[in-house]
DNA sequence: CTGAACTCGGACACCACTGTCTGATACCGT
DNA sequence: ACGGTATCAGACAGTGGTGTCCGAGTTCAG
């Protein structure tokens, strides 16, 4: 159902050039406005677009599938950057850092559309996150068994933990508590720490 | 200005029984229905409250006046929860843990008023929170100066952490995806794992 | 160049919510 | 039991958002 990030209005006819662009300029203004703010109005996200209102909705039913487009979107992008860190390859805690350092930014941007996917009831959240959590959770199974990685903590446990801490770094440097340039450093100290047993912690191939 | 928790509708007079009673049902039913949907109507907090939406109003001139006095009570709660864990005695990682322990649900429980307030700007929220903060910082200052914590981490970073963790393990805990009875354990590891330096793991009062 | 696709600008009905007000009724303090 | 408080029930205007529609203008594709 919602496997089309955005509909093509026409069903049997070709997209024209000018409405691809505008598709784009919405889902990027749509990121933009709801990052900033979460309920932020369809009229404001046509604002940004530099597109009427109605424009919108030539493209995006309602609201609601506009915000799945993005999210689907968003998904997208996230499992990319995830999958070009190669979590499966190397030891456990470098794979962790690698991931964390290719992502953290990518993932962040998006903390906005977590907050209002959230709403939408866990399993939702759950069946959307599904692509992400098949490429991470690999690793730290894998990191828990070798010893690598604590094993009394619950593998969904450490999925929030890693969501949750990226979010938040993202949240921070944009509200200027936090220091951009020290955020991935203090992010993958705290991830690695909270998960790499303690006789682990020195072998890492830090810095 | 929002010094006063609830407002006694006439400034001079005494205020009767009832009318206590029905602002303790509201800001019961405020907090409830808030963490359930962040933007929750009057009327659906006055079903909870068992109220009609009217009376709210007679306590509280505007939804946000409402907002400001749940979040108020939500400090002066958490406030009384920290102190109780008495952070400022004994080794710091044992401090945290207990800290952790006492009050991670009584702090769960607000996680919603958390992405309201945010939503009102980082100075208020960071005004906000200053209480918390007073009670927090120097526990983890005092772990960093005696090399219990990892000095690396800017001390906002590691309240970030802290907070955000508590509000996923509470989260995670009324979804379903954590199991209540592991939750208090796997909060603890993960956030001593994350702060404590890699030679103090083991020193610690572990059950 | 021409027809089709698309955007614009503005109007529209509809809905949910907020905050106010009323008069009638129940409750509490003394 | 009395008088002042408080709640109730429901109506009210105002606001701001959503989704739909239309006619006129613009831009693309072949």
């Amino acid at each position: 159902m919602a496997s089309t990030p955005n509909q093509p209005a026409t069903r049997g006819r070709r997209r024209r050039a000018d409405a691809d662009r505008s598709v784009a300029s919405i889902l990027d203004a749509a990121v933009d406005a709801l990052a900033s703010d979460p309920e932020a109005s369809m009229a404001e996200i046509a604002r940004r677009a530099g597109v009427v209102r109605a424009t919108i909705y030539v493209h995006f039913p309602t609201r609601e599938a506009l915000i799945a487009a993005i999210t689907h979107r968003a998904i997208a992008e996230a499992t990319e950057a995830l999958r070009a860190a190669d979590p499966a390859h190397g030891e456990p805690a470098d794979a962790l850092a690698r991931l964390l350092s290719a992502s953290w930014q990518t993932l962040g941007r998006y903390h906005a559309l977590v907050q209002i996917n959230s709403r939408l009831g866990p399993e939702h959240m759950h069946a959307v996150h599904q692509p992400v959590l098949r490429l991470v959770r690999p690793l730290l199974k894998r990191g828990q068994a070798s010893g690598a990685f604590n094993r009394d903590l619950p593998t969904d446990w450490m999925l929030t933990v890693l969501l949750e801490l990226i979010h938040a770094a993202s949240r921070d440097v944009t509200t200027g508590t936090l220091a951009a340039d020290t955020a991935e450093r203090a992010l993958i100290a705290t991830v690695t720490g909270a998960f790499c047993t303690p006789d682990q912690r020195g072998e890492m191939t830090t810095r």
